[in-house]
DNA sequence: GGTGCTTGTCATCCC
DNA sequence: TTGGGATGACAAGCA
């Protein structure tokens, strides 16, 4: 596949088949001649030559280590810590994006990756593949308008796959440089994925019931987050290992690992059981690719699909060490198997020789790719067979993708699950149908898990819906149906009641409502037609009544035969799917899965008044939980305000006293004050020019230029501060309301008050001090008079 | 048997 | 028009 043979053959050919390092090879032809094999690292003392801008690109550490190397020095010796087992697998991972992994090199590869900065190895090869489509598609909009990934994307969710998490996590347009160091923005996303999914504080309820619910439910909201937040990865991964440890490595939930977690590499299911090479679809979108130029059809379902199976590194390990035999070889599915370096056991002779050969001849190994596609399964097909072994292989491509794409969510859920049930690979043919809720998305959210979890709770099982059993239906009647509820068996469709794990509410249904079942439709519908083919299993979905059976029919026929008529007590409703799709079924895919059946009125009805029901239910339960967090918000804001209320209270009795320090003293200032103007009138003549009122400028003509004194007496609430020249001068101060009155004129003392009060604004140089005063007088009274009355 | 709590359901409104 | 969410009201089970 050299691109030298090939000089006419698109450059992105070749580099979407290799690691977003890369890219700086693809650019021209020249440049290429210029950074290839110019570099020999020394490994453990072997060398093993490499590109410059490969290793550049690839590894922060060599990145800055040859930004200040010269030319002439092309020699790295790298530190003892860097095997060459862990090395290999990372430098052919730069060259062919697939890494291989084993038991043996996973921890050397995880310090070399750590110790060389090569982190996000998935996220830089999916935005290197994307940021070549679209810089391809750019180039060839003129011509050709080639469809981007975006849009392939779309288009894929248009033809019905819409899984919301089957997208590539690099959705959005790459940022500069965002190629070869993803992880700052990979991690910012991670850190609001945390922050967002953190769980919320739940104060308890006041109810017992209630305080057991949120518990529950605060709870399941850390697991979920734990399973959402790729920095909790580590720690869920481990009870998912653990839970899993009976039987062995759960591929399903090694799928599900989240994709945007750092330092993770997409895994090839594949590997586990087969350690051999694989990577069909990557070879046929690579084929695709170099054969059709812009075809690229069906790479973003395969980018897709690939990014639905990320494992962590650490996981890995972990898993490695507690119950994995396999052989784990991560493969980004978006390499092609043309390489020989990607031999699951590449001994480093081969590896520098194949890598040799890569830079040779890249192009040759190219038509030996078409030769191996039709040998390795794919990611979808492995992983489908994995999951779903027993189905047929005849739609395994579609329907591999869509199994696939459910696998996670039952890792979404939270990690309780059905014991025995937890893995789709473990289901019959049987339980792929009858128990098809099992397997199904939502399911997992009603699964009654939390009641095994807590068998001492005495709450009404909920018997597994999954397996639709026989239910009485009694159309349009509510008391009927609150018979059928609150009988002993409650029971076919009713959640367990603990108010917590089986409490709709309180389990990831909702994370989980939208995309998956518009998939778990089609896989109905694939079912479906199975059964069809085979007879259709008309399940009978009948609500039976247990012991009480005798008991509810006697009820019906005491008090509710008025409601509905008789013939309808005993009129059973076979339906062919069971509750939970009928319950948790997004809308559309309900209205799906009905048409694909005839369905009599009544089946109608009673699917239609349970799908109501169950909508309610889940409802009126977070409903409630809404009116609790509301009384309890509110009881805060009520404890906050009552503090706030008595830290204010105390403040004004401080104020209230501070004021009455302020007016003795502003009191006998002003004794002394008028004591020394009686001594020498022409400095108060002069300080009332000084200090002019703000509001009248200049002294009014009809203040006596020579007080003699001024007595401030506050008579409001009995703080009262008299003056000890009252004979002298008199300024008399009554704060409440404004009843202020101020008379620095000791002649003639008759007019003082009226005169004052008409015009409090000649005040002379006192008007200041006394403003100021009855401001703060009149805070105090305005503010004690609210609490008065 | 009365009471309080919890839960499911219905009716209704609204989007 | 239909589906679904929100919510008050009611009923039943349970301790």
């Amino acid at each position: 596949m050299s691109t030298e043979e090939k000089p006419e053959a698109p450059m992105y050919v070749y580099e979407s088949t290799v690691h977003c390092a890369n890219i700086l090879l693809c650019l021209n032809e020249q440049r290429k001649q210029d950074v290839l094999c110019d570099v020999t690292v020394l490994v453990e003392g072997r060398e093993i030559r490499a590109h410059r801008a490969v290793l550049a690109a690839c590894s922060q550490y060599f990145s800055l280590l040859l930004r200040s190397q010269t030319e002439n020095e092309p020699v790295i010796n790298l530190p003892q810590k860097i095997t060459e087992k862990g090395f290999t697998p990372l430098l052919q991972f730069a060259y062919t994006a697939k890494l291989l992994l084993n038991r043996d090199n996973i921890q050397d590869v995880m310090c070399c990756a750590e110790f060389l900065g090569m982190h996000n190895l998935e996220d830089s090869c999916f935005r290197f593949l994307q940021a070549q489509m679209k810089s391809e598609a750019d180039g060839m909009q003129t011509s050709q308008n080639p469809p981007s990934p975006q849009s392939l994307v779309q288009n894929h969710h248009d033809n019905g796959l819409e899984d919301a998490n089957v997208q590539p996590n690099d959705s959005k347009p790459p940022l500069p440089g965002s190629r070869l160091h993803p992880e700052t923005e990979q991690l910012k996303v991670t850190t609001n994925l945390h922050q967002s999914d953190q769980a919320p504080a739940f104060d308890l309820p006041r109810y017992p019931k209630y305080r057991k619910y949120h518990q529950v439910l605060a709870k399941h909201n850390t697991t979920t987050s734990s399973h959402s937040s790729t920095s909790s990865l580590h720690g869920s991964l481990q009870d998912t290992v653990t839970s899993s440890d009976a039987q062995g490595l759960n591929l399903s939930k090694v799928k599900a690992e989240p994709a945007s977690g750092e330092e993770c590499v997409p895994l090839d299911l594949s590997k586990l059981e087969q350690d051999g090479l694989v990577g069909g679809k990557g070879s046929e979108m690579e084929m695709e690719m170099e054969f059709e130029g812009r075809q690229l059809s069906s790479t973003p379902i395969e980018l897709a699909v690939s990014k639905r199976s990320p494992v962590c590194l650490r996981s890995l390990v972990k898993k490695e060490v507690t119950s994995s035999d396999h052989c784990l070889t991560a493969d980004l599915q978006l390499t092609s198997r043309t390489s020989p370096l990607q031999e699951p056991q590449v001994a480093p002779n081969d590896f520098q020789k194949d890598y040799q050969a890569f830079v040779g001849g890249l192009g040759v190994t190219a038509s030996k790719t078409a030769e191996k596609l039709t040998d390795g399964m794919s990611l979808k097909s492995l992983s489908f067979e994995r999951i779903c072994s027993q189905e047929s292989e005849r739609e395994s491509d579609r329907r591999s993708v869509i199994f696939s794409s459910q696998a996670p969510y039952h890792l979404a859920a939270p990690a309780h699950s059905y014991p025995g049930e937890s893995c789709l690979g473990q289901e019959t043919p049987d339980d792929l149908w009858a128990g098809s809720s099992q397997s199904f998305p939502c399911s997992q959210a009603l699964s009654p898990t939390s009641v095994s979890q807590e068998p001492t709770l005495p709450y009404r099982r909920r018997p597994k819906s999954s397996c639709p059993v026989p239910i009485k239906m009694c159309p349009r009647s509510s008391r009927a149906e609150s018979h059928i509820r609150t009988s002993s068996s409650c029971s076919s469709y009713s959640y367990a009641e603990d108010g917590s794990g089986g409490s709709p509410s309180s389990l990831p249904q909702f994370e989980l409502s939208t995309s998956p079942c518009s998939t778990m439709a089609r896989c109905l519908a694939l079912e479906h037609q199975e059964h069809s083919m085979s007879g259709p299993p008309k399940i009978k979905c009948e609500k039976s009544y247990d012991t009480n059976s005798s008991d509810e029919s006697e009820s019906f026929s005491d008090g509710d035969s008025e409601s509905f008529p008789t013939k309808e007590h005993t009129q059973e409703v076979k339906l062919p799917f069971s509750i939970d799709q009928i319950t948790e079924l997004p809308r559309n895919d309900f209205q799906l899965m009905i048409k694909m059946y005839t369905l009599t009125s009544d089946q109608l009805d009673f699917i239609h008044n349970m799908r109501r029901r169950s909508k309610n239910r889940v409802a009126a339960q977070r409903c409630r939980k809404r009116k609790l967090d509301c009384i309890q918000n509110l009881e805060h804001e009520i404890h906050k305000l009552v503090c706030e209320r008595q830290k204010l209270l105390t403040e004004r009795s401080q104020l209230k006293i501070c004021m009455g320090e302020l007016w003795e003293n502003f009191s006998f200032l002003s004794q002394e004050v008028c004591r020394e103007e009686q001594l020498s009138p022409g400095q108060s003549q002069s300080l009332y020019n000084l200090h002019p009122d703000p509001v009248s400028p200049g002294p009014d003509p009809r203040i006596s230029p020579n007080p003699t004194s001024i007595d401030i007496t506050l008579t409001s609430h009995n703080n009262v501060v008299s003056s000890p020249g009252l004979n002298d001068c008199q300024a008399i101060v009554e704060p409440p309301h404004s009843h202020l009155r101020v008379d620095r004129e000791a002649v003639p003392p008759q007019d003082t008050v009226t005169s004052e009060r008409s015009e409090p604004s000649h005040m002379g140089s006192s008007s200041v001090t006394t403003d100021f005063c009855l401001e703060m007088t009149e805070k105090c009274t305005t503010e004690e008079l609210p609490e008065r009355n």
